[in-house]
DNA sequence: AGACGCTTGTCTACGGTGTAGACGTTACGC
DNA sequence: GCGTAACGTCTACACCGTAGACAAGCGTCT
């Protein structure tokens, strides 16, 4: 019956702002919470209560938990800005895959999202800013010479590959350097040897683990053979 | 009070088998489970119930819920047999993709799981199962004379490039072929075609998509660009 | 001013979830 | 046979997503 509010139990959110909601607001609270404490922390009422919301009002905002999770995920997206003003379409690609690395690093928690949320929807049902990055990679590709269902090929080589790439980073990654020689060597030495000689004898190669490098070797190979069609660009039927 | 067993009330399952359980049992119903109903419906209580036991059992085999999730992953990467006989290591790469693609197919439903659980696991605490392909083409690898470190960059650009495309064929491909057309003409149509041009211009290429061709020549790409290191193998210490 | 309707936020309630802990019950080695 | 450990069940708790009814605020039109 008490109608005072209880002093504020929660230390960690300084702002109690009772400002109008918005969808930028809810999505952005939503980003920083996975961010900072997982997907598994990002149910409607913890963001409720980030936002000093009745759990209820976030349905506002998003139909149901899915679509809030799409929204992250095209939130995070956003944040991949592709300018195709060089013209050379390899070292744009090349940056590109090098912008979305360091994405995915600045929000290792919304990496599971990114590569699965797409596995439930339709392509053309996604948000909007999920496709973007795929039509500006295609016109980009266009605009350099491929015909657009090579251009198609090309990209699903391409983003395959940097996807791929993405998640065998953050498999290797451990948030705490500190205790990553040690727990990964704890995590080896429990292999069975007889079984396991090769992993275990990579140890301190597993350790230092440059991500970038790999990444733009693979992007280099990657692309010599992927540019090979263009060179000889005679027929535009066969190959890819 | 009263002992009497109620007369089972479930009619659905036609196998009130009262066996013992045991982990396999467990496990492969889990994955029977994921493969016809999807990952939500893999909850504790329904996994029970297809066992006609108390889901509380279920704890005897699998610690918790994300253990039981780490079995199905586990059992199903156990569905992909490795023979080192082939002495070409290209090959045999190639060979592992494609088995590896259609396991995937076999199982869409778990390829979240596959992508995702290893994220949340430091690499030396994985199920071994989950680990054994990566020992098996490591030693693939340095077998073919390709130096321990070299072998595991080799590993991650192939591996990636695997799961990359794995994820990519999985987002395209729709259950139902049938509406598959349709649906995706629809969610195309929704497009603004002003910001969208190239993507909508797609859509009957999108239809008609060859993942093993796809795969395959991604797979020569890369490994013709991964084979150049060996070719120049003069620092090498190892005979081929 | 008043009345209307739309948007926003709140409340209550329901069925579902994972799982801790105590408790029978069964199987098996001795 | 007995004792012990593994197995299965039960109850209970805290938490989850969300349907549906409702209150409060707002701008617009008359």
């Amino acid at each position: 019956m008490e109608p005072v509010p209880p002093p504020n139990n929660q230390s960690t959110v300084p702002a109690p702002d009772k400002t109008r909601l918005s969808r930028e607001l809810v999505l952005s609270t939503a980003l920083a919470l996975v961010d900072s404490e997982g997907l598994e922390a990002l149910t409607m009422r913890r963001l409720g209560q980030e936002l000093n919301r009745d759990p209820m009002s976030l349905y506002r905002y998003a139909a149901n938990r899915a679509a809030l999770l799409d929204g992250v995920t095209e939130l995070v997206l956003n944040e991949l800005a592709i300018f195709p003003q060089d013209p050379d379409w390899q070292s744009q690609l090349r940056q590109i895959a090098h912008d979305l690395r360091l994405l995915a690093l600045r929000h290792p928690n919304v990496v599971p999202l990114l590569v699965t949320r797409p596995l439930s929807t339709p392509l053309g049902l996604r948000p909007l800013g999920t496709l973007r990055p795929l039509e500006q990679i295609l016109s980009l590709l266009i605009d350099a010479g491929f015909e657009p269902a090579d251009a198609l090929h090309v990209y699903r080589a391409y983003y395959g590959f940097l996807y791929g790439h993405i998640l065998n980073e953050l498999q290797e990654y451990i948030v705490d350097p500190e205790e990553n020689e040690a727990l990964l060597r704890l995590g080896l030495h429990r292999l069975p040897p007889k079984e396991f000689p090769r992993l275990r004898a990579l140890g301190p190669v597993l350790a230092d683990y440059d991500g970038a490098a790999e990444l733009d070797q693979g992007i280099s190979i990657l692309l010599s053979g992927l540019a090979a069609p263009l060179a000889r660009a005679g027929t535009s039927t066969k190959p890819l």
